[in-house]
DNA sequence: ACCTGCTTTGCCATCGATGGCAAAGCCCGA
DNA sequence: TCGGGCTTTGCCATCGATGGCAAAGCAGGT
């Protein structure tokens, strides 16, 4: 008796054998009412609770999902790890963190230690650009947020480019000519697909794309904050702004307003703290972070369930939020 | 040779028997160096990779820990989650993470999940008052930033009363005598510890605590929110605001901006984006999750190593950072 | 040649549960 | 009374690794 019930107590306890134990504790139905009291009954007074990690192993796999993420400070991605863990706890899964920190050789060790551990799915954000290397794992895998090369999966996001031209657009309806670009590395698909928006939304207004507005090299906040001085600081500065992601908003926004021109219009790509605050409030295309995660838990739960599903790209709706930052004038 | 390889496959590819090969694994040194060569290569060519689960099993315990806050989402947990997974990722373990949303129900049921899951030990942000039904758990536990009742155990968190007496003495030092008190409720000993240093530092400058001016039932920002608005139609305002949380201040802030009140002064416990963008700039005593995941994870991993430490409450350095809006005189 | 003592290796049981199959118990009709 | 078919129960093996102990291999001393 070292503190733990196991099923053999339980059995012991009730005068059956581990297996008609067992039975009752799967609601097998092969077992006489009388019994799976008398076991039931016995478990209560024992508290015994299965151990997990013994059944995971004879099932071969845990009930278990890895999150893989950039970093689960972000605000996006933590609203995306709540959504997940709130999606998959009501079919009983735990989740697992990790962060690669945007570094691919961090990302495969990680999920090399997850798939020893043998969790039931993977959901990754992923990092870098090849992924072939995550072909055949034991474990299924959805992607979120992202999209990567050289596997087929579900990817569960949102339409990065039809957002990003949305965006555009709205700043050329307010009369703006020159906008600036200010995002993160192409690397990264969904920035490709962002910038890739931009010019197609620049292009179909007859608007000349001036790459020196282009900065396309902000992966934080600091360096978004450079960039918007940088831009400020031309001869012919930009009149607007869009902003292609949330940490890049983080060092704009407060640019903007140290060098005293919030009168620059804005709109940022993905809702943020404080926005409706500043003044102007910003100007948003909200991301949801919430909607993203939760469909992206319910395709993986759906693919553990039935592997042979076939593979999918959903892609969420986003809403651009006017807050005041759009819609200023040149 | 169903897709994974297993210890069987590499001894039997080397030609020695299952338990060399774990020696081999497990860097045992009584195996001969040109049986260990032979060994090794066999893993390499077959790409093996120990099933840690089988390994958990054999152990008792596993090498994951569980992570039990609030909300992942709120801007400290999710910084300390990170800080929490960096910690522990360098003694090879995983983070499973899992919400509470301050439901004592919920937060058993998770709790109750993770030991059967085995984890190695749990890190808790308690939720609820009483917590003794944690004792004699199979897994050492250590919680994070807040205290919980009826159960000794380690706790890595910050000196609440000393912060807000320092933050309250600041406002007093600029001139206030009537401050506000905005802050969750006192269920959560952090916010109980916040309102006696309010009171303690306002009865230490002679001044008379008033009850009124006192809103300790904020949750959530739009509560927050709210009793701003109230303090403010007062027909003695409070010239002076001490906000006792982070999510307080995302409530507060907003509301002092719609009502063109921002010259009302206020310190904000706990950092957050954009403070220093807003106009004034935010005072905040600044509360580092990272430092406080880092320690109670430190601290966690010491307890797994030897569960006779002796019970440790931890705290971390807090320091006020002016900004401005916390220097407005009244 | 033989015993001693050391290193190296292997067999078996074990962790806690579940799957397959066999056996026991039971009811009913012949 | 006996056999057939059904329900109910139990034994054993298994998942993939590690611990304990015994045995095999080997060197050196007498």
């Amino acid at each position: 008796m070292n503190g733990r019930t196991i099923l053999r107590d339980v059995a012991d306890a009730a005068g059956v054998s581990l297996r008609t134990a067992s039975r009752v504790l799967n609601d097998d139905h092969r077992v006489a009412a009388a019994t799976r009291l008398r076991v039931q009954q016995a478990m209560r007074e024992l508290r015994f609770q299965p151990d997990e990690m013994a059944r995971s192993l004879r099932a071969g796999t845990d009930a278990t999902i890895g999150l893989i993420v950039e970093s689960i400070a972000d605000p996006f991605f933590s609203a995306l790890t709540e959504a997940v863990e709130a999606a998959v706890a009501v079919d009983g899964k735990s989740v697992l963190v990790a962060s690669t920190h945007r570094d691919s050789a961090a990302e495969r060790r990680i999920v090399d230690r997850m798939l020893q551990r043998r969790v039931g799915g993977l959901l990754i954000s992923p990092t870098g650009d090849d992924h072939s290397w995550l072909a055949n794992t034991s474990a299924p895998v959805v992607f979120v947020d992202r999209a990567a090369y050289g596997l087929e999966a579900d990817l569960v996001g949102i339409d990065d480019h039809r957002a990003a031209v949305e965006a555009v657009n709205h700043l050329i309806a307010h009369g703006h000519r020159r906008i600036a670009y200010v995002g993160d590395t192409p690397e990264i698909t969904t920035s490709a697909a962002r910038l890739a928006g931009y010019r197609d939304a620049l292009t179909s207004s007859g608007l000349r794309v001036s790459e020196e507005l282009i900065r396309s090299d902000c992966a934080a906040a600091p360096a978004a904050g450079a960039a918007t001085a940088a831009l400020l600081d031309r001869d012919d500065p930009p009149t607007a702004i869009f902003s292609a992601g949330t940490r890049c908003s983080l060092g704009v926004v407060p640019t903007l307003h140290a060098h005293g021109r919030a009168d620059i219009a804005l709109v940022g790509f993905g809702d943020f703290a404080m926005a409706d605050t500043l003044r102007p409030a910003i100007t948003v295309i909200d991301h949801s972070a919430h909607e993203v995660g939760r469909a992206a838990a319910a395709r993986l739960i759906a693919r553990i369930a039935d592997p042979e599903l076939r593979v999918e790209h959903l892609q969420i709706p986003v809403r651009l939020i006017e807050r005041g930052s759009g819609e200023q004038r040149p």
